[in-house]
DNA sequence: GATGAATGAGCATTCATTCAT
DNA sequence: CATGAATGAATGCTCATTCAT
């Protein structure tokens, strides 16, 4: 058909392997990894169950491929918004937390994926997973201790903060069976604010700077 | 032993039941609940596998009643503390999620459990577990309502405060990988007080009332 | 059918395994191991393809018994024709000769499964099969030590002749395809004399002793 | 390129054939016949899987080739030490025994794979190789009948001690892991030694022949 | 009430081979 | 002549559940 063959043309694999994840991850979500069957997925994306194998190398890295899609975006942000060029403290904390809300909003099913499937991959891709999850506790650690030193947040345990921050921003994602009635901006709101509030040593502070 | 059938003698069958629950609960939580086989919990508790059949109905009624388990003391244990008998509502907030906390951290592998595994549930039993999850937020709720009418919490959604309250009190059953270092106390202390910071709208006030 | 069960009567078991073993040496000797796929099995058999399961563990675990068919009978021959009894050690490795000759023919595809399959076999299998064929080797290897030290035999490395000698006996059953001309009763008579003659030192006081 | 195409440069394709046949014979022996895969030798020769068919027609034939690589040097060995031509019956066998064996040491691992994998080959193949291995076998004898003719070998049946002959000099390669503690040249002399002296009428001459 | 045997659908993965280009 | 993609059947094994006793 084209030209190009898969393996001279990395980027059509990719392609293909986007459209194998892409559907994987509803039929994932709709009737969980164990019970979507390969088959299933040879189905939902119309290749072959047999070709499948010459995109992906087991089920198990299709999982591990949905969570890259989710965690790839949750990574870069730190660069595409540039946080760390941001001086305060509290307008650094406040831009991540939002970002990484709207990352977790907009990957919803992945997220849910995430604390729902990640016990089916191998050791091999799970440790990967985690170092991830720990490098962004890492991030957002560093931000805490530096305001603190500036005094602008409450002085705590910045490490254990750091991951129910990141806890807390999952909770959409989670628990979105009880969450219906809110919209995307106010749940990206409110999951914002409840963090920054936590954190802030001075609430007055806080309100001047929000308005500027 | 036919004096005392099993339909003659609930008591009886309620022995056996727990009996494969808290087998169940191992097994599930160890290898999950899609990689336990009847079998295996046959062997676990030493009942015949065709036998079991005689005390639950299906594999998943056996995951609906292990969620049971991790829910009876989250419910009562707002009548166990006489939550409702606490006036001052700072106090009672204090005092409902620390003891939430406990049973979270009591029942760490079944809270996991319910995350992890509840879609495995039929919707028949779902719908029950999601109802009595919605009881809890239900009563964080209406001690978070009655504290804002009292100006002693900070005005807001009172409905997804709940939500994230219940929700960040399973940080540690869901990331305990993350948070191997904190001791139960450790946790404990730090959960609460971390909601009760997010809350609170005089945080002067709070101090006094907890050294008293 | 039967008032006692498998579990409970170990001999019902034996014969269901037997009944699957011997159909297995069939269909491995006419497809090989490797062809024989265990629907095969189950269709020969009768028995329900999960149901093999009941009986034995593996398809490793029914090559893995076919072997036993034949080692059985050839470790047993030792005592079963009293061959340690036997004095004058021409006429002892005359008998063993003569006997395990008989075995492998009467054993003829298990034999030649076992030198054409037994690649096939996990080394925990495996492992069990070389070292009872070791033993086989040992004893001859004792009866040809005796022997030399009485000047009967021919001076040489026993330990090799035990070896050569084990091999040769699978002659018949290895190359049958190229032997059909000869009845089992010139087989066994010439596989032996062929033995007896390349260890006998004085060919003279054989043939007394033969014609005895 | 195209000028020297496959049809019109034998050569060439019996070149790539070879390079075929010797990454196959590596596989076959390391992972067995069956459990190596098309694409195994695709990538152990370099050409690509679908190309493999210019060169050879079926994975079969690539089975029967590798069984010819054996065979050749040793139907050949008869004109290249000029068997024929030695006069003395057992000076003949004695060479045409140690070159056989010779043969078979140095092709231990192909002369395995014939007992362990010649099965898996259609009928039309097994049929030339197994006439291949007649016609061995009648050399054999016909150096045997000689001999015996001139009563300096025993007088038997020497149809079957031809195979016996050809069967025994395989001891090594099938039974190399009770072997390995003897050198090439032990092993080569033992197995000559053996077979010359089940066959000789009179040990005396023998000698005296040996030493000269 | 307890038990062994059965059932039959399901699983992920691999294969030799053949097109169409 | 070379190549990527396709095909479709086959593999060993496991499962929750249900009979017949």
């Amino acid at each position: 058909m084209s030209a190009l063959s898969l393996k001279k043309n990395p980027e059509l694999l990719q392609k293909k392997r986007l459209r194998i994840i892409n559907k994987a991850i509803k039929l994932f979500i709709k009737n969980g990894y164990g019970e979507t069957s390969m088959r299933d997925i040879s189905k939902a994306t119309g290749i072959d169950l047999s070709n499948l194998y010459n995109f992906i190398t087991s089920k198990e890295e299709i999982l591990f491929l949905v969570f890259e899609v989710l965690h790839e975006p949750a990574v870069e942000l730190f660069d595409k918004y540039q946080i760390s060029e941001i001086k305060d403290p509290e307008e650094q904390l406040r831009t991540a937390v939002f970002r990484l809300a709207e990352v977790m909003f907009e990957h919803k099913n992945e997220t849910l994926l995430l604390y729902r499937e990640s016990k089916a991959l191998p050791k091999k891709y799970l440790s990967i997973i985690l170092e991830r999850e720990k490098k962004l506790v890492e991030r957002l650690e560093e931000i805490l201790e530096r305001g603190m030193k500036e005094n602008i947040f409450l002085q705590e345990d910045a490490f254990f903060r750091a991951n129910l921050i990141l806890f807390q921003l999952t909770l959409y994602p989670i628990r979105s069976w009880n969450l219906k009635k809110y919209s995307k901006e106010e749940l990206l709101k409110m999951s914002t604010e409840c963090v920054m509030k936590s954190v802030i040593s001075d609430p007055q502070r806080s309100r001047l700077i929000q308005s500027q």
